[in-house]
DNA sequence: GATAAATTTTGAACGACGTTCAAAAAATCG
DNA sequence: CGATTTTTTGAACGTCGTTCAAAATTTATC
């Protein structure tokens, strides 16, 4: 019990987190408010100050946790053993599901601009990582030959594609697609690219 | 002189619209405040809402003019007798262009997500199928057997692609990449996209 | 356990924001 | 020019994130 304190610091900033999440989960982003975190927290509006500098801190710390969520469900041991294009498809369709299913969340990932005055930690940078790692790994076997500075690059580029068709379906912003061919672009897309860099292979 | 009041009305309108839009290119819209547009257009705060029925809508209108600001630098009659892939690869390049040169214009158009008090009006969602257009056309050269309703959704999907990869490279969310670095992934990765349709053309 | 000192928690208050609307100003009419 | 209608105005309202002096609680000392 080296700190009853600390303790109790942290049962607060993990309840303010939840609480966040789920109104995040419920409403979207752009629905929520200091006063309705805390109410569900159960501390005084002040009390949320005390633990994060303002509330953008307290989104990416709940942005941090999807991620987390999103990486459980992109390592998944499903298709460990698959070649390396079946092992993209299945990453695709994994990202595609996840947004579909937190909506709220998976948008808040991509929605949030800290204020300049308190940009994203570096630590949080970080954790986007972990997403072009996961899409390098199959790469590299697709082509061994490329740099790894390159693979890092492609994958980034792989994910941005993915994520940019989904972002423009699921965002409602030209007309929605059903799941079900969304779902087919989807693979469609990730299939042509892995063809196009195995095709390239030296 | 039908109506000296529609001209004077008509007039305000632009003015609000003018401000608004330099507002969004210099500082970003998630700083744009209804006291500075009306400052900047000369007149009273009021004003703004007997002209528009919120700033969402103000907003809107200024989407509405990048919109047809990109769809000029996309129909440059530059490539018209180029093979289609070279088309396509153009509309690419155009646009991630477009997206730096108006950074803040560009992004305001997928920042802005109006309360369902009032969501975005029809007339604005439909300038958007322009975009689908401009790619459905050299996609039907490299793909003539496709039938129009597949091809439209290729089209998307394509947009999709090239969105996502300017987009997560220029909100800075990852690591950013030198835009000369940026042009060539998009170029790789739409020539890959167009390779990969023309090789299931039948 | 009582009292004082240190710490934590509280929520009223502040400033900024989008939006409203009664009143002032301007335009139109008889 | 006075009456009437229309337009423009900006103070005021409700909501928001954030602050901070005061209240409540915990810790320290005897």
């Amino acid at each position: 019990m080296a700190s009853r304190r600390e303790e109790k610091r942290e049962d607060l900033k993990a309840r303010l987190i939840e609480a966040a999440r789920e109104r995040i989960a419920k409403d979207g982003l752009d629905n929520l408010r200091a006063r309705d975190i805390t109410q569900d927290a159960g501390c005084a509006l002040g009390g949320l100050y005390t633990v994060f500098s303002d509330l953008a801190e307290l989104v990416i710390h709940v942005n941090s946790a999807t991620l987390k969520a999103l990486e459980a469900r992109l390592t998944l041991p499903e298709t460990r053993d698959k070649p390396p294009t079946d092992r993209l498809r299945n990453l695709a369709q994994g990202y595609l599901a996840f947004a579909v299913e937190h909506r709220n969340l998976w948008k808040a990932l991509f929605d949030h601009f800290p204020p300049e005055s308190s940009p994203t930690p570096q630590w949080h940078l970080d954790e986007h990582l972990f997403l072009m790692d996961v899409i390098a790994a199959p790469l590299a076997e697709l082509q061994p030959d490329m740099p790894p500075e390159d693979r890092a690059i492609r994958a980034r580029t792989l994910f941005g594609a993915v994520h940019g068709v989904v972002s423009i379906s699921l965002e409602g912003r030209f007309v929605g697609l059903p799941l079900e061919r969304l779902s087919r672009e989807v693979d469609e897309l990730v299939q042509t690219i892995a063809a196009g860099a195995e095709r390239r292979r030296g």
